[in-house]
DNA sequence: TACCTGTTATATATTCAGTATAACAAGTAT
DNA sequence: ATACTTGTTATACTGAATATATAACAGGTA
């Protein structure tokens, strides 16, 4: 597995295990209809409670990135409501880009910067 | 004051007044060298602590929003290392783009987006 | 002097994050 | 059938973060 956590982040492990398979997602090295590790497996490789990976699994499916199964466990199964991902989305940039308008970041720069994360996915 | 908090967001009310005083400033509703209320003016008109105004004020200005001063209160004073900007401004962006990414949101579309939310600063 | 600023110090209640055990239902492998 | 795996649920505990409540202090203003 990729995943990296890091212990001393202000941000939760669940959300930083979250953040990472989605990540992995995008760049294609988890894909659609692979398996995850199970919950305790993942636990006990990351040193951390399976409690702490079972709601990061929770709430993955939650917000249509897996299908939890009692056969095969955690896959990859992506749900995609467009419309509710671009609410989501812009949400989200609201505050980004006004922290970086009144950085003086220009719409072009914001532009490149979209451009070059793109990429990381595109050519996964 | 433009101050509109939920209670009942999963947000923390001191970061949802930070982020309303950015969007504040990135839309010209306040201006460099405006005063913001006191934060025990501005706890009084929202109806909460006035230690919860301060980690907002403190935060902005640890940020480099506005500077606390004895005499004038809270004045909004931008502080510009662009660099820095950027580089927090990428890593945020990473995680928001992943997932419109697993959504089919694509990079045009995304693009569109971030001319919406920066045509509600430059016409400010 | 009286009043206003931000700031600091305590104390408290509540919620969230993370851990620790334990058990259960359902499926798989032997 | 037995043993083992899966996710899931329940309970209990610790520690940290959030938000509140009082109180006081230093510096500046009217």
């Amino acid at each position: 597995m990729f995943v990296q956590i890091d212990f001393n982040s202000d941000e939760a492990i669940y959300i930083q295990l979250r953040n990472q398979i989605i990540y992995g997602i995008a760049t294609s090295q988890l894909q659609e209809g692979e398996n995850l590790p199970s919950v305790r497996d993942l636990a006990e490789h990351i040193g951390i409670n399976m409690h702490t990976v079972n709601k990061a699994y929770t709430m993955l499916k939650q917000e249509g990135y897996l299908r939890l199964d009692r056969r095969k466990g955690a896959v990859i199964a992506i749900d995609i409501n467009k419309l509710q991902a671009i609410r989501e989305m812009r949400e989200e940039l609201r505050v980004i880009l006004a922290k970086a308008f009144c950085k003086n970041i220009s719409c072009e720069e914001a532009h490149e910067i979209v451009n070059d994360i793109f990429s990381e996915f595109e050519r996964g």
